[in-house]
DNA sequence: GGCTTTTTGGAATTTTTATTCCAAAAAGCC
DNA sequence: GGCTTTTTGGAATAAAAATTCCAAAAAGCC
């Protein structure tokens, strides 16, 4: 009750997290809503959390007091020093290269950049945890990988299968360079990775549906859960990636790529 | 001098620039400060800002009235409510999928998710903006784009080729599949896009090397100035890529590729 | 160089915000 | 059910911050 005041933020969080069992309900309030709105103690007051948290304010200070701080401005003060907007220079910097003019080659990156930020922004908050743990479960005990994706979704298939190589994880990129097609290849203890998005291409479905006849596990990274990649697949991944123009970054696409390799290998051991 | 106040931080910003000149000293400090502590105005108070601008805090005072805010409390309130959509539920989803546990799938996707958004940052801070127009003038001018990058650069290189051939660019990749050498399709009048990171391979040296001794123009994009692709360059463009374990989240090197092929493209008409 | 206008700094004031304290309510205990 | 302890809400107070105002200084003008 009378430690120390945390002195950086994770050193908070583990307080919070220490205290909040076995607090009465007020007490309690406060730290749920602190705990879901960190983010705002920087830029809030006392009767703005309070409020928020469906207290009063002097509940509130209580509960700064309980975490070891001698009142609310101590707390802050640890958040406001380590505030550090999702803008620092760096929309500055985003704002400037626009502003050399719209189409100019500046201006074009910022977008991009932009546009695989938000992605990647997208992707963490709407990530399924559970699908992506059932897709590497069913990936890491497959013999070989059969990983197909074309047109734009060719370089997310093609950086895969080298992830997957260089992790000594057996991977077939099914390129369908010179027409030719592996897909005897396919043997029922394998599993396939199938990347499309809109417009989906027929060569990555049909690849898919030969799979799955054939009783390979398919896993499906595409866009929506609507996608007729879904109907074909075990399990399926959805990436929110965002577009400019008509180019999408595939920042987002390649981050789950990667992960689902990574996790893929370690499982494997 | 008495219009309303800025009701977004666009348009903060450009009230800002529009009201910069033309101020006398002290004002102008507030001004210069303002502009590049932009991020600290929601955790700051008057004292303290204008401690940093070093005037009194009456000419803060007096300043953000220029501004068009009734007085500093305004101003910042439109920073304070921005401050919204800055981290709010995504950091905490991040920590949420890092804290399943490290190797955990989830905690591989909250670091690639990291690393891809840290590289985008970090590329829009210290892009090379003259390079990049150098690099598009270049290569605008060209018939045919010749674009090689192996390895870990390979599914870059690939929807660089895949963009530009959307473009109506017409553009090779030479991808060395069954070790076929297209170097002869290097003519005088083409120019020449070598992607290559550390280790930096032999074939995409050896292509640029050729293109060099053709004369045509080469752009290489690659990890730093020093990379051995950089002396083969007419214009070197650096990415910033963050790795996580061994492997590179692609991202900032794709939205570089990106904008310089849509620029290419929009500069070829 | 004197006069007018603009700019400046700081002290005084007002407003907002944080913090304390205590009586009432609730919960736990015998 | 009465007694003790804990928890709670709100009013009172203290502290801090924002804002105003004005006399002095500086700059501009004739």
């Amino acid at each position: 009750m009378t430690d120390a005041a945390p002195t950086t933020i994770d050193e908070f969080r583990s307080r919070l997290a220490s205290v909040t069992d076995g607090l009465p309900k007020r007490l309690r309030q406060c730290a749920d809503y602190i705990a879901a709105n960190t983010d705002r103690i920087a830029v809030s007051t006392v009767a703005e959390l309070a409020s928020g948290a469906d207290v009063p304010p002097s509940a509130l200070m209580r509960f700064c007091q309980i975490l070891g701080f001698s009142g609310f401005s101590e707390m802050q003060k640890l958040f406001r020093d380590a505030y550090a907007p999702g803008w620092p220079d760096y929309t500055t910097r985003l704002r400037n290269l626009k502003d050399s003019g719209a189409g100019s080659p500046s201006a074009l990156l910022a977008e991009f950049v932009e546009a695989g930020r938000l992605s990647l922004e997208q992707l963490a908050k709407s990530a399924d945890e559970t699908a992506l743990s059932q897709a590497v479960a069913l990936l890491a005990r497959a013999d070989t990988l059969h990983v197909v994706g074309l047109r734009r979704a060719y370089p997310v298939a093609s950086y895969l299968t080298y992830v997957l190589e260089k992790l000594a994880v057996p991977a077939i990129l099914h390129d369908h360079a010179g027409r030719l097609d592996h897909r005897h290849a396919l043997r029922p203890s394998d599993a396939c990775i199938a990347i499309t998005f809109a417009p989906y291409s027929d060569e990555t479905l049909s690849l898919a549906q030969d799979a799955r006849s054939r009783g390979l596990p398919v896993v499906g990274i595409t866009d929506h859960l609507t996608s007729p990649i879904a109907r074909l697949s075990s399990v399926v991944l959805t990436v929110p990636e965002v577009d400019f123009g008509a180019f999408r970054s595939l920042s987002a696409t390649l981050a789950l790529s990667l992960a689902l390799a990574v996790a893929i290998g370690t499982a494997r051991g």
